[in-house]
RNA sequence: GGACCGGUAGUUCAGCUGGUUAGAAUGCCGGCCUGUCACGCCGGAGGUCGCGGGUUCGAGUCCCGUCCGGUCCGCCA
């Protein structure tokens, strides 16, 4: 027998029991003539002791390093009073040990186990197998099955029927770049990976799932960040017969769960913004709610001044001027300015002025800023009335295209809420909608703002006429400024998805080429649909309190979208190749 | 594609303006220790300073290139 119970699990209900544990040894402590071994599993860890008394198990714990597997059989007792450790889950007993056997042993561990010392990365994933054992990552993976299990029951109760889809696919260059699989049986033909399910799913839909769920993983080639692998996570839900509210509600109630049952949280309703206001008073399509500023437009104030003031460039109807309010910002050095001045940069913007409030009472002389005397006095004054400005705050300031003050001061606003820690709540989720059908790129194309299979919100005139100005049934769902998940009403009338593709300049040719099964499959009778999707890779980031999606990935890539554990990716045999019908040969030695 | 930070002992880091034999903590190994729990005490081993080139009498340190890890911009329908 391996085990009666798990190390973890052992509580002074126990005492008096001969038990058996199997594990790891965590730590060691030789004593000479007592020897203590933290053995550890996957519910923690126990005590166990060995004396001279137990002869040559005594010799054999002498021999134990960390890491070995073990097994230990013993008696359960309870810690004298002044020995108990209170920091421990199983602090009040241990087992004094009688039997000791070693089924494995274990070179040194590359790094420390401990939550102590902190390793780098690369380190991690290339020994990831032991990073796993760190409570911290075990405690993450743990509570992410766990909070899965919540949604799947979840959506199960509410009648959706778990249906997987292929993994290996077509090629859907219209969005993120695919990861693609050449192909044996045809030559010279691809597969591509999923961006998402999106097209299979609308199809269930066509086929009369009705409600259709999974917990589907998704690929895109594109570069990583602290909250984007290559390959993740998404709970993709889609419905008939179904609206926003149906779907919004679900939703919410689905995160409400979640928040209820792992986090003893009660979320009160989620409130909802327009993509306009979100732009307008945070500069953000996924504004943080926690941070209490806001981003005041002040353009009207401004006529008659030249926004070469801001490093801005012209004053004119593509351009936007807003302040950013920071109560008790007086405090910041100009060296911290500088720093944020760089990091606006980032984001396209010129320069970042400011003004600083020491008193004002005093009028303009309580003031304190570079770009007073180029605004005028009586201007600067109007401009702390918008503002209703206090002693020992600061504003800056962002003048240029509507995109860069829009980007760059709501970047500077969630900066100064994590450097000034302003948060005022802890959770705060936001529904953010009536997002725009499409946008312009620099090229001047158009290009969806969600995917080219959003339904629009406006008649049919208003999309062909004024695309830019047409909005989708598109909704996100923000989580303390993070995107959590996406979705809207599809649209589920063949001419007009054709309509859609036409503003998108995918000509009817390629739109047979491309998405002729959808077309087809629109015509065979479509049912009203629509769906989410939601990133759970970065709701158990949030909820575990990581800092990346790393930590809630058992197998995460590296930036460059390496797996330095694997090796991958890697070359592979000329014959492989040679199946595949691949010639090129750039071998990495 | 771009910006920035980092790469020195197994690990985490220090190493100033270029100057003797590159340090600390921790881990590891050995010894001692019967109540510790990040045990303690004594001793020891452990280095291609990421890699390549350059400047210099002399480079961990300065310069150029390159690789790797990370944060961000672009990108991510």
């Amino acid at each position: 027998m391996f085990r009666t119970s798990y190390c973890g699990l052992l509580t002074s209900e126990h005492v008096g029991e001969e038990v058996t544990l199997s594990g790891w040894v965590d730590r060691r402590r030789d004593h000479g003539g007592v020897i203590f071994i933290d053995l550890r599993d996957r519910e923690g860890i126990a005590q166990v002791v060995f004396d001279p008394d137990g002869e040559q198990y005594f010799q054999l714990a002498d021999s134990l390093r960390s890491e070995y597997v073990i097994k230990v059989t013993g008696t359960v007792r309870k810690r004298s009073i002044e020995t108990i450790n209170s920091d421990m889950r199983t602090g009040e007993i241990e087992i004094y040990g009688t039997f000791l056997e070693v089924y494995n042993s274990a070179l040194t561990p590359p790094f420390q186990l401990d939550n102590h010392v902190s390793v780098g990365e690369d380190v991690r994933l290339k020994y990831r197998y032991m990073d796993l054992r760190r409570s911290e990552m075990q405690k993450n993976l743990r509570f992410r099955s766990e909070v899965t299990s919540t949604i799947r029951n979840y959506l199960a109760t509410n009648e959706f029927l778990d249906i997987e889809t292929p993994i290996m696919t077509r090629a859907t260059p219209e969005g993120a770049r695919d990861y693609l699989i050449p192909s044996r049986t045809h030559p010279g033909s691809f597969f591509a990976m999923p961006q998402s399910p999106q097209l299979f799913k609308q199809l269930l839909m066509i086929s009369g799932f009705d409600r259709y769920y999974q917990i589907a993983k998704c690929f895109r080639d594109e570069d990583l960040r602290a909250d984007r692998q290559p390959e993740f996570t998404q709970i993709d839900i889609e419905a008939s017969f179904i609206e926003e509210e149906d779907i919004l509600n679900l939703s919410e109630e689905m995160v409400k769960k979640v928040f209820k049952d792992h986090m003893a949280t009660n979320l009160s309703t989620f409130p909802r913004m327009t993509f306009e206001c979100a732009m307008n008073k945070y500069g953000s399509d996924k504004p943080d709610l926690r941070i209490p500023l806001e981003l005041v437009d002040i353009k009207d104030l401004l006529q008659d001044i030249d926004f070469k003031v801001f490093s801005g460039p012209a004053n004119d109807s593509e351009s936007r001027v807003s302040a950013l309010l920071v109560p008790g910002g007086g405090v910041l050095s100009r060296k911290q300015i500088d720093d944020y001045t760089k990091y606006v940069s980032n984001y396209g913007a010129k320069g970042l002025a400011w003004i600083k409030v020491n008193s004002i009472a005093d009028g303009i002389g309580g003031l304190q800023s570079p770009i007073i005397k180029f605004l005028g006095d009586e201007v600067t004054m109007e401009i702390m009335a918008r503002l209703k400005v206090s002693d020992g705050d600061i504003v800056f300031f962002g003048a240029d295209k509507y995109s860069i003050v829009s980007e760059s001061l709501g970047a500077l606003r969630s900066r100064l809420g994590e450097d000034l820690d302003l948060y005022t709540d802890k959770w705060c989720p936001l529904w953010v909608t009536d997002f725009p059908m499409f946008e312009r790129t620099d090229s001047g194309d158009l290009t969806p703002l969600h995917h080219p299979f959003t339904s629009p919100s406006c008649d049919f005139e208003v999309l062909k006429k004024q695309p830019e100005k047409a909005l989708s049934r598109a909704y996100d769902l923000v989580l303390n400024g993070v995107e959590l998940g996406g979705g809207s009403i599809r649209i589920s009338d063949q001419n007009l998805q054709s309509v859609v593709f036409d503003i998108l300049g995918i000509n009817e040719g390629e739109q047979k080429v491309k998405f002729g099964f959808l077309l087809d499959a629109l015509k065979q009778g479509a049912p009203p649909h629509g769906g989410i999707a939601f990133g759970l890779d970065r709701l158990i980031m949030l909820l575990t309190g990581s800092s990346s999606i790393r930590d809630v990935i058992a197998f995460p890539k590296t930036q460059s979208a390496a797996c330095l554990l694997t090796d991958a990716p890697g070359s592979v045999d000329n014959e492989q190749l040679t199946d595949l019908s691949i010639r090129t040969l750039h071998h990495k030695a």
